[in-house]
DNA sequence: AAGTGGTCTAGACCACACG
DNA sequence: GTGTGGTCTAGACCACTTC
């Protein structure tokens, strides 16, 4: 009588206030707009400040929300859908004319255990690493190392093995690649979190959630490529739609 | 001289104490194998446990660990490839004969405003509402509920509206969505927190990170239905691949 | 210099699983 | 009951951005 409805499963604070949170960004906050800080945020909800965070953790994680150290915590645009691979129709090589990522860097160096074991290679073998990076809409949204067989690839064009621009032995590495015929491929996406280099390309912290995209590309001799690609979590819908009407699905 | 190198940069000690655990992992401990309590491991760092706290959690996102209240913190087994839609050759409705999902319950419902917006009905329209759920290994892995369009599958044969069964319901649906033609499927997949029934189900605690994978069915009427499926982000690496060699993938 | 979010501490109590 | 992970507090200091 008078007490409020005692809950026989009391519900976490910061559960609660993240779905308090969640309505007042719908209701009352536009899209770019800055929020109180934390501090004060914490003391009108009359919590921690740690227990504050982790209501907004959550919120950044399902994209509501975008924290920055310096400058503050802003309301989210809503998330944009990346268009990874089009898995129906010829399936195409890396770096093929029209495709969303550009060509950063080369080396010739060990891949990570799990790419040397679908490779097929001994774990200290140098392969041929490409980085790239993908923009989408001003926004640097992923970047991915791609790892070609040395098989696939044994030698580069006369002279271009010296070309001291990354970039430029990146595709030719990748021109190369296209001489061979791409007979499948298959893919995962799993979650994991951004390691200090690929967190510093995408403009987040290290341990940032990232999608991580591994695609296996298969040519007659086997896995001829295999490309790791890292998706910011907290902006991205990877899309795998096989028509274009993406505009459907969006917002 | 003697003193340990200057980091110009200061790594945060969760994010090193997260690098030293793993290699412990990798050297010392067998999956299943269940660590020191936290208090215990805190103390043994020179930690506090909060700190050490974040180390876990990164590396329970990462599929390495598993921590259960009441029991402990254990090594996690690799994630299992589940296999998500094979995109390439015919697409099938939800349901198909030895897809790998179980029905669990039907109701008529509103659907969610995002799912209201792609079957183009109004906010109120009560839809069917098809659960299902999908185990791999003894695991449950995945929970989705199948929104079908009210023109899809207008009325159910006579006096399947009144099972009790909700489980004959689902598949009773699913069985009138077949009589449809389906002309094409786009999917996305996204991060997200799981909201209280999901973890439930998946024996998870609310907002635990799953990987919310969405499908619209497109029959020639526009979007006869929309799926959300929700995959345990730690346990879980979804699978594309178009043939069936998702052995090679695997360990 | 001032203000923001990010890290860290040392405690406390709670919910849950298990013997 | 005992031990585990989960939640929460009230502080402190740090790294970064902006003015």
């Amino acid at each position: 009588m008078g007490t409020t409805q005692l809950e026989t499963v009391p519900e976490p604070k910061y559960w609660h206030l993240k779905t308090v949170l969640s309505d007042a960004l719908d209701s009352e906050f536009a899209v770019g707009e800055i929020l109180p800080n934390e501090r004060e945020l914490a003391a009108r909800f009359g919590v921690a400040r740690a227990t504050l965070r982790q209501a907004l953790e959550q919120l950044e994680l399902e994209g509501r929300l975008q924290r920055r150290r310096g400058v503050g915590t802003t309301v989210a645009p809503p998330r944009v859908g990346v268009d990874v691979g089009s898995e129906a129709g010829p399936h195409t090589w890396p770096g093929a004319p029209g495709d969303a990522w550009q060509a950063e860097d080369h080396e010739r160096a060990p891949a990570p255990a799990a790419v040397v074991r679908m490779l097929g290679v001994a774990a200290d073998t140098a392969v041929h690493a490409v980085r790239r990076g993908r923009m989408t809409g001003g926004q640097q949204v992923a970047s991915e190392v791609l790892y070609v067989h040395p098989d696939s690839v044994p030698a580069l064009p006369p002279g271009a093995d010296q070309e001291p621009d990354g970039s430029a032995r990146a595709r030719t590495v990748l021109r190369e690649l296209h001489r061979l015929q791409l007979v499948g491929q298959d893919r995962t996406v799993e979650l994991g979190s951004a390691r200090a280099d690929d967190a510093r390309r995408l403009d987040r912290l290290p341990g940032a959630p990232v999608l991580v995209v591994t695609t296996r590309y298969l040519s007659e001799g086997g896995t001829a490529a295999v490309s790791v690609a890292t998706y910011r979590a907290d902006t991205c819908r990877l899309s795998f739609s096989d028509s274009e009407d993406v505009s459907l699905l969006a917002s």
